[in-house]
DNA sequence: CCTTGTCATGTAAGCGTTTACATTACTAAA
DNA sequence: TTTAGTAATGTAAACGCTTACATGACAAGG
């Protein structure tokens, strides 16, 4: 048996307003379905009292945690930082608390993670990329639990995605580069085989590659992880398999400011010996020197808009779709035309 | 009444594996005090019905959520995205799953949110920096929730917290470059009125130039918000107020690298015209050129060692107590012996 | 004056766990 | 053989809300 502690019980409050729990419930969840008298009554009582409503009582009763939870590789990147502050942001306009996980990259750990935010109790689910392993999907299913994929959209994926197309932007500048001349080019890349946003920028060069008669083999590829540290360590092998590569792309800003960094200790003056392009545009990159070019990403509307999505699914029951955000080239100074 | 859906209870188990409930309960929150014969039977029925407990009743229940809240200024400033980083990963190890809560630096929002999370079961709570209304402490002691402080310490606070002097980091920084021989100084601050860390940050240096003998008119002060915007345009002006100051202290490294910019837009060479310091030692510190010299603060540490002493009270009952981490100073290049 | 409808409120049955206490089945000591 | 003790399990009460349904009061229409 438990030990009656001190906090007041929405009975309390009733006996003391001198009304029924019912009344008290429905003056703080559907206030104008009770008279203004009783309510003044009630909220009077309420803040003698300093009543605050058991958050686990009220779950059970309801079924809903009034909680969302979101899943990314890291915090740490500011990608994902701000995406997350964004969505925060929109949830609690929304009346949503946010539940985080990270997964450090690492895709079995997203499949404990999704199970422990569902066991504590998420509404709905926030995650990254596309892809994971269908039984996970089952699971959220079953448990009625709705997930929203973001940082990546693909008119192609079946599931409601709210991103940009990861493939589509870096064809874009991949053309860029290569209409200023670069015909060696390469690319410093996360592992593809467990982040499908990675994938989706390699084919983007591939693409544009092939739309300009470029051998697939004059791309050089190095996969690593995600870390200035070994953007570095990647550019300086880049350099070494002397490939004749004169634009290197990277996986993201963090990457090329590795490679920068490295590109100064070899001494080679960028853009002029080589390129270096970047995705995301976090404020490294405009902070790095030189500046670097790279593609931008509305990840503070991405979290608006997950935000929105999610919280409109819960309170009104809309259901998920797709929304494909643009991205955006910016052209800072670590490109240049290949010298003649 | 609800509709019952199809979720497997506690019951469907003990029915179907032919026990009670209580000793269902018993497996999943104490499997020795159970024969390992049941303990297999009811683990397979659980498999079998895919029964996941129910987060509500659990809650109710136990009167505990496992969950641990953190109220931060912002994710998107690096240093509370590094240490809340840290911080879920340890809590994740001890069981526990984090609620995140931002205040966007604005104090009135820090009550609402603490009030937030403690309504949405919140076992304890993570905040940054001592300054608040004694009011809210009175409110966590009521509802017993124990609060945390971190990014800060401060020898004679009373509540317990884990985090680094910053009036001595910001002091010892600051007699390092007064014995350089700068002698009219500068500080862009963030609002001290509402951040005890900015104010700290600037005792520390008023600390350094009493004991060297300055006036403390040669610190010309300004205060602005973060960013780096914020950061180049309180630059320009305090050049602008031509105070002679060749030391421009920075509340964080996000204004020292505005500034820095700025320097380089007003041609000014950056450390020979003007030293620019930082706070923090974050990624856009060394990344930025010339490379900032700054404060090192040991987020990551802050963080788990948070998680650690929160974890430990919820589940053991150990007293928090303070712990004081240590800072260190890291010279690059933006600090240069003021010219004779 | 009766009927009907509406609005405000009350009654009480869940919601799915945990856990104090009761019961039963053994084991080991006397 | 009895007894005391222990280990495994069961029974059922609580936890504090929400909400379907019942009730009562009152106003308007007939």
């Amino acid at each position: 048996m438990r030990v009656k502690n001190g906090t007041p019980t929405l009975h309390d409050v009733a006996f003391a307003a001198n009304v029924s729990t019912a009344t008290v419930s429905r003056c703080l969840n559907f206030p104008d379905k009770v008279s203004a008298a009783t309510r003044q009554k009630v909220s009077a009582t309420i803040n003698e009292l300093g009543y605050l409503p058991n958050f686990g009582a009220k779950v059970m009763a309801t079924n809903r945690t009034n909680t969302i939870g979101a899943i990314i590789p890291t915090m740490e990147n500011a990608i994902f930082a701000r995406g997350l502050q964004a969505f925060q942001e929109e949830l609690l306009l929304h009346g949503f608390t946010l539940l985080v996980a990270s997964t450090s990259y690492r895709p079995e750990i997203e499949q404990e993670q999704i199970r422990a935010l569902v066991a504590r109790g998420a509404d709905a689910l926030l995650l990254i990329g596309h892809e994971r392993d269908p039984e996970i999907y089952r699971f959220l299913e079953n448990q009625g639990v709705a997930a929203l994929t973001a940082w990546a959209y693909n008119s192609q994926a079946e599931r409601p995605s709210v991103g940009f197309d990861n493939r589509a932007a870096m064809r874009e500048m991949a053309i860029k580069v290569i209409e200023m001349g670069h015909r060696k080019l390469a690319l410093i890349s996360a592992q593809r085989s467990t982040n499908d946003r990675a994938q989706a920028r390699h084919f983007g060069i591939l693409d544009a590659m092939a739309e300009n008669g470029l051998d697939p083999n004059d791309l050089y590829m190095l996969e690593t992880t995600y870390g200035i540290e070994e953007g570095a360590q990647a550019f300086k092998q880049v350099m070494a398999a002397n490939t004749g590569a004169t634009a290197v792309f990277c996986g993201n800003d963090v990457l090329a400011v590795g490679a920068l960094r490295s590109a100064r200790e070899l001494n080679l003056n960028v853009p002029n010996d080589v390129s270096i392009i970047g995705f995301d545009d976090i404020e490294l990159a405009q902070v790095a020197y030189p500046a670097l070019t790279t593609v931008h990403v509305p990840h503070r509307e991405m979290g608006v808009f997950a935000a929105k999505a999610l919280a409109n699914l819960i309170k009104e029951g809309t259901a998920l779709k797709s929304i494909p955000l643009k991205t955006k080239l910016v052209f800072r100074d670590t490109l240049a035309a290949v010298a003649p």
